[in-house]
RNA sequence: UGCCGGGUCGUCUAAUGGCAGGACAGCGGCCUUUGGAGCCGUAUGUGGAGGUUCGAGUCCUCCCCCGGCAGCCA
C-alpha cells in the first residue's frame, strides 16, 4: 500500500479544535512529544453511539499521532456498577476497533494510591473529615448566587482528621455518617470548589475489590488522579465537566502530581432517540425494549444487532466531527453512514416482504429455468449466483396497483414490468377474493425479453423483485423505525409517552430466495429494493430465520408520492 | 439574577484579519434490468447594534439567545 502524502492524510482525516491543540503541544514539546489518551467509562450501563464518538475521538487521536490509548473503567461507585457492564463495554470497544493493547485499567486498582494522596492532603491541612449530614452539606453549600458557609468541622486538627479518616476506612462508621472534604473556599463562585467531598462511606461490595473498602472516592477526587497516574496527556471529556477543571487542577497542584490537560467537547445528541444511560436503563427495566441490545436502542450492542458495522459507526464519527457547541445531530447522518458502507459490501438477494402470487400462464406448470444474478454490482469480485425462475412466483404486494397514481412504474392491469434478472411480464388478469382483495395475478411473458440476451427491444420503466413460489424460504422480518416520534424526547415532560408504536413491525411470512437459507450470522445483506438486513443474533434459528432490517434503501418514489 | 461555556446553510462541520467551503437532508436533471448506487446542477447561513481596519464570521464594546453548575452520581 502506498504511503499517503501529508495532504492526502489531512484530507482524509478531518481536523478539529482538539487536534489543533495537540499540534500546538507537539510544536512546543509540552509533553515531550507524547500523546496519550483514554476512554474512561463507568461500568453502570451499556455503551451507546455517543460513547462511540468519544472512543473514536480518543483512539483516533492516539492512532494518528503515534500515541497511546487506554481503556480505563471509572469504577468508583460500587452501588451502580456490575461486571456485566464491564464485559459488554470491553466487547463493544474491541468491536469498534479501538485498540488499547495491554492497557486495560481500573480506577479501583488505584484505590490505595488515592487513599495515600488523601492522607497527604489531610497532612497539609487541605482536607478534613466532616460530620455534617447530606442535607446539611447541601444547605451549607449555599446557592448559585449566595456563598456557602463553613462547616463547623472544618478546623479539626490534622491529628484528629487523620484518626477519623483512618477509622472511616476501617469501617467504624455507617454510610453517610462522615465524609472527607477538601478545604478550599466556601464562597467560591464555582460551586465545585466549595469544600467538595472526596470520600464517602459506602458499605457495599465492589465488583472488583469486594469488601476491601468501605470508603469510596468521589468522581471529582478520583478522576484527575487516574489520568495523572496513567500519564495521560490530553484528558478529553464532555462539556459538563468544564466547571470541574479548576477543581482537578487544584487537587493535582496540591499533590504536586503529574498534570494532564483537560479538553472538553460537546457530547453527541441524536434526534428521535434518548442518549442518557439513566433513560436507556429505564427503557430496559420497564420492558419497553428487548434489552440493552434491542435493535432500536442507540447502544453499540443494539446497533450491532441491528446490522450496523463498525466501519459505519466509524464513518459516522468522522462525518459529525467534534466541536464545543451543543448540537442535535440528524439521525439521517447515521443512516447515510451505514448505507454508504453496506452498499459497497453487502451481497444482494431477493426477498418479498408482503407476497402477492403471480402465475405466468404461458409457461407450463412446473416450469423451471436457471438464470444468473450478480451478487454485488458495486463489487464484481463478489461474483454471481444461480436463481431458478418458474411459472409461479411471488412479487411484492406494493409492486402492483389496480389504480396507480401518475408516475407508478410497476405492475398494473394490462401493463408490463420486468422481473429482475428474468422476463418482462404482462398482467392479463387480476383475481380477487370475496371481499375484493387482490390475491393473485395471471400474467404472460415476452419470450424475447430474457434477461441478458439483449434480444428484446422493449423498454419497460419498472423492474421488480420476486421469489420462486416453490423454492422460496419463509422467514420472519423485523422492520425497525425510529424509537420515538418526537425529535428530542428527553425534553418532554412524559418522555415515555412519545415512543413510536410502530418502531417494530414484525412480518412473519416474508419469502426469501433459497440462497438466504444459509445466511450467516454477522453478515449483512441487501434485499433488493427494500433495504439492508441481517440475521437477528438473538432470535434467529436454523429453519426459523429472523432478519432484522438495518435501514431501508433510499426510496425516491415513496418520497415523491408523500409530497 | 453568580460562575463557566457556546451561537456559521434545515442539520453537522470548516474558514486562525483576505473569495463564507464541505457533508447530510432538500430541489432539478442525467443514467440505470434495484424508483438502489453513481454522475451533474441548484437554493439556503455568519444572533443583533455599534466600533477598529484598505478589508471582520474572525479583533473591541454593548445587547440578545442557548447550554452547564447548588449528588455523599459520573
Amino acid at each position: 500500500m502506498a504511503e499517503n502524502t501529508p495532504e492526502e492524510k489531512n484530507e482524509s482525516k478531518k481536523s478539529n479544535f482538539i487536534r489543533e491543540i495537540i499540534d500546538e503541544d507537539l510544536k512546543t514539546s509540552k509533553w515531550e512529544g507524547r500523546v496519550h489518551t483514554r476512554f474512561p467509562p463507568e461500568p453502570n450501563g451499556y455503551l451507546h453511539i455517543g460513547h462511540a464518538k468519544s472512543i473514536m475521538l480518543n483512539y483516533g487521536i492516539a492512532r494518528d499521532y503515534n500515541g497511546k490509548f487506554n481503556l480505563r473503567f471509572d469504577d468508583t461507585n460500587p452501588e451502580k456498577e456490575e461486571q456485566e457492564y464491564v464485559d459488554s463495554i470491553i466487547a463493544d470497544v474491541k468491536w469498534l476497533g479501538a485498540e488499547y493493547e495491554d492497557r486495560l485499567f481500573f480506577a479501583s486498582d488505584y484505590f490505595q494510591q488515592m487513599y495515600d494522596y488523601a492522607v497527604d492532603l489531610i497532612k497539609k491541612g487541605a482536607a478534613y473529615v466532616c460530620d455534617l449530614k447530606a442535607d446539611e452539606i447541601r444547605e451549607y453549600r449555599g446557592t448559585l448566587t449566595a456563598p456557602g458557609k463553613e462547616s463547623p468541622y472544618r478546623n479539626r486538627t490534622i491529628e484528629e482528621n487523620l484518626d477519623l479518616f483512618e477509622r472511616m476506612k476501617k469501617g467504624e462508621f455507617d454510610n453517610g455518617e462522615k465524609v472527607l472534604r477538601a478545604k478550599i473556599d466556601m464562597a467560591s463562585p464555582n460551586l465545585n470548589l466549595r469544600d467538595p467531598i472526596m470520600y464517602r462511606i459506602v458499605h457495599a461490595e465492589h465488583h472488583r475489590t469486594g469488601n476491601v473498602w468501605c470508603i469510596y472516592p468521589t468522581y471529582d477526587w478520583a478522576h484527575g488522579i487516574e489520568d495523572s497516574i496513567e500519564g495521560i496527556t490530553h484528558s478529553i471529556c464532555t462539556l459538563e465537566f468544564e466547571n470541574h477543571r479548576p477543581l482537578y487542577d487544584w487537587y493535582l497542584d496540591q499533590l504536586g502530581a503529574y498534570h494532564p490537560q483537560q479538553i472538553e467537547f460537546a457530547r453527541l445528541n441524536l434526534n428521535y432517540t434518548v442518549m442518557s444511560k439513566r433513560k436507556l436503563l429505564q427503557l430496559v427495566q420497564e420492558g419497553k425494549v428487548d434489552g440493552w441490545d434491542d435493535p432500536r436502542m442507540p447502544t453499540i450492542s443494539g446497533l450491532r444487532r441491528r446490522g450496523y458495522t463498525p466501519e459505519a459507526i466509524r464513518n459516522f464519527a468522522e462525518i459529525i466531527g467534534v466541536a464545543k457547541r451543543d448540537a442535535m445531530t440528524d439521525i439521517a447522518l447515521l443512516e447515510y453512514a451505514v448505507r454508504e458502507d453496506l452498499n459497497k459490501h453487502t451481497l444482494r438477494a431477493m426477498a418479498v416482504l408482503k407476497p402477492l402470487k403471480i402465475v405466468i400462464t404461458d409457461f407450463p406448470d412446473g416450469y423451471e429455468e436457471e438464470i444468473e444474478a450478480v451478487n454485488n454490482p458495486e463489487d464484481p469480485s463478489a461474483g454471481t449466483r444461480k436463481l431458478i425462475f418458474g411459472n409461479e412466483l411471488y412479487i411484492e404486494e406494493a409492486d402492483f396497483m389496480e389504480n396507480p397514481p401518475k408516475g407508478f412504474h410497476r405492475l398494473v392491469p394490462g401493463g408490463e414490468v420486468r422481473l429482475r434478472y428474468g422476463y418482462i411480464i404482462k398482467c392479463e388478469e387480476v383475481i380477487k377474493d370475496e371481499s375484493g382483495n387482490v390475491v393473485e395475478l395471471r400474467c404472460t411473458h415476452d419470450p424475447d425479453s430474457r434477461s441478458g440476451t439483449g434480444t428484446s427491444k422493449k423498454k419497460v420503466k419498472g423492474t421488480i423483485h420476486w421469489v420462486n413460489a416453490k423454492l422460496a424460504v419463509r422467514v420472519e422480518a423485523r422492520l425497525y423505525d425510529r424509537l420515538f416520534m418526537v425529535e428530542d424526547p428527553a425534553t418532554e415532560e412524559n418522555w415515555l409517552e412519545h415512543l413510536n408504536p410502530d418502531s417494530l413491525v414484525i412480518v412473519s411470512n416474508a419469502l426469501v430466495e433459497p440462497s438466504l437459507a444459509d445466511a450467516k450470522s454477522g453478515m449483512n445483506y441487501q434485499f433488493e429494493r427494500t433495504g439492508y438486513f441481517c440475521l437477528d443474533s438473538k432470535n434467529s434459528k436454523p429453519g426459523a430465520l429472523v432478519f432484522n432490517r438495518t435501514v431501508t434503501l433510499k426510496d425516491s418514489w415513496a418520497k415523491s408520492i408523500k409530497n
